[in-house]
DNA sequence: TTGACATATATCATTTAACGATATATATTG
DNA sequence: CAATATATATCGTTAAATGATATATGTCAA
């Protein structure tokens, strides 16, 4: 991940790509936390410190943008640049996948 | 990916993930690092650094094991706790792949 | 034959990513 | 009223990736 700034390139972490897959829906931060965990059935969760660090660096790279916010909670959802990265980086992955199937001895993607 | 060695997970990171990929088959350093670049065409490429220093890790944690060898060239193999592990992550991936062509538009994961 | 380029491996130092630990504050509920 | 859940935030550390650099051999064309 280092020496280059993935978001730079275009290229999401999972934890960036759950977290702006959360936030196709508007949502605080700790709705976000909930939302990858239950999505992924425990498979994946992110703890308050990545979370927060996480968002900070998306809101900077502007794809996701901060709304209304209700008392003290921070509401953000993604922005269509946010979307555009998003949907290339499913293809990015998908694309992983199928050259994986193709080699080993897997069936086709699905 | 830090403060936990993802190894220990069992989580491969992308340029691991293609590298036991191309492992799938005996070849060298250098020859992974073609492989990677022919099979991903282009979409992603490692360098030396990243590819000698990925090696060691994985040998180390008895992914791959070295072969014969011709000469200076230094064959490796993946093991077949390593085809475990990559047959696991090729299906983590493609679980991340549904779970956003559920919550996006897109069509299934193929 | 020599200079350029491809093949092949290796290490160091740096940057970025993730996150455990910890702190704070409010709301809920038993 | 105390415990737990909700909600956000930061610091410091560990791990991952990699640019830069070094070395050595092989190949091939001018």
């Amino acid at each position: 991940m280092p020496r280059t700034d993935s978001l730079e390139l275009g290229e999401l972490t999972d934890s960036m790509f759950y977290i702006l897959l959360a936030l196709t829906t508007p949502r605080h931060g700790y709705l976000v936390m909930q939302f990858v965990e239950e999505t992924t059935r425990g498979r994946m969760q992110i703890g308050p410190a990545s979370m927060y660090t996480i968002i900070k660096k998306l809101l900077n790279a502007e794809l996701i943008e901060p709304m209304d916010g209700d008392g003290k909670k921070k509401n953000y959802r993604i922005t269509n640049k946010g979307r555009s990265i998003l949907t290339d980086n499913v293809k990015r992955r998908q694309a992983m996948v199928e050259d994986a199937c193709a080699i080993l001895d897997m069936e086709g993607s699905r």
